[in-house]
DNA sequence: ACTGGATCCTGACTGC
DNA sequence: TGCAGTCAGGATCCAG
């Protein structure tokens, strides 16, 4: 479900009205999602104060406490979660397996049917937790440039399209915007990652974070299910050039767009516009 | 070290 | 209407 512009536009509906809020209580009613949710997460997030809510790479931060007594809530939204914000007494429906009660203030309620995602709790820095120690550089952050990518692909011969879906490499970037910014880049999804050039993958960097950027100013791509925490959907499926589009006219040269399968993932390419 | 494939899970949709 | 098969915005794990 989400990627970057999706992630980013739920945290950017949601951090106004958590920081600053104290956590009145948080009902966990299904422990089973990509990991089994701690109950250190309800003891840790119960009565603490927000100071937060922050974004690295797909993961949601909701840092709480002061000083001595800090911690953070880890949150992914996988394939299929949401988060939202609903009124108190609100009853839940199916696969509601998180919430979280703030004073005075609507309850944030996690959902997500197929179990995909995440809530974690720690005390340290999450930066420096397993799973986000070892992420490549954030899409918007000039480090993603032209000579990094160009570097970080040298002797790959893994196609350019999942290289650029590897966490490692860049992060945030899933399979829509991996297809529309190629396609942006004429750069074509089945092209070996290490034989492109560094000319070629300036380009790329750029297309990536035009795409990214044009993305979270509509808040995001709703296909079917994404929605903001105010519940309402992302606008940036009109401006797809690729994706979901397969025989349909290429935007540039009207020739019908190709849908192939790259590791495992549906990819939509123009085979003219893109070489 | 890379790479490709299987896998977790539920729901929507397609075709018979 | 029912049922089987396919696919879905992610990312880890494992074998070769």
């Amino acid at each position: 479900m989400p990627e970057l512009p999706e992630v980013e536009t739920t945290r950017r509906g949601i951090a106004p009205r958590l920081t600053g809020a104290r956590i009145a209580r948080v009902i966990v009613r299904d422990r089973r999602l990509r990991w089994p949710v701690p109950t250190e997460l309800e003891d840790r997030l119960t009565g603490a104060r927000i100071a937060a809510v922050d974004r690295r790479a797909k993961y949601l931060l909701i840092r709480t406490g002061v000083e001595n007594r800090t911690g953070t809530a880890i949150v992914h939204l996988g394939m299929s979660g949401h988060l939202r914000f609903v009124a108190p007494g609100t009853p839940p429906g199916a696969h509601d397996h998180v919430d979280v009660e703030i004073d005075a203030g609507p309850v944030l309620r996690f959902n997500d049917p197929r179990r995909f995602g995440c809530w974690l709790w720690t005390d340290d820095d999450p930066l420096e937790h397993p799973l986000l120690a070892r992420l490549g550089p954030e899409p918007l952050d000039p480090a993603f440039s032209g000579d990094y990518l160009h570097a970080a692909s040298r002797g790959r011969r893994i196609a350019i399209k999942p290289h650029l879906m590897n966490a490692a490499i860049v992060v945030g970037v899933g399979n829509i915007y991996a297809s529309e910014s190629l396609f942006r880049a004429g750069i074509h999804p089945l092209r070996a990652a290490g034989r492109i050039s560094a000319r070629r993958m300036s380009v790329l960097t750029a297309a990536v974070g035009e795409v990214l950027t044009e993305a979270i100013r509509y808040g995001g791509t709703t296909l079917r299910d994404f929605y903001d925490g105010d519940g309402r959907p992302g606008y940036f499926r009109n401006e797809l050039k690729v994706y979901d589009r397969a025989g349909q006219p290429c935007v540039t040269c009207h020739r019908p767009i190709r849908q192939v399968t790259i590791g495992q993932r549906s990819t939509f390419y123009c085979p003219t516009c893109q070489t």
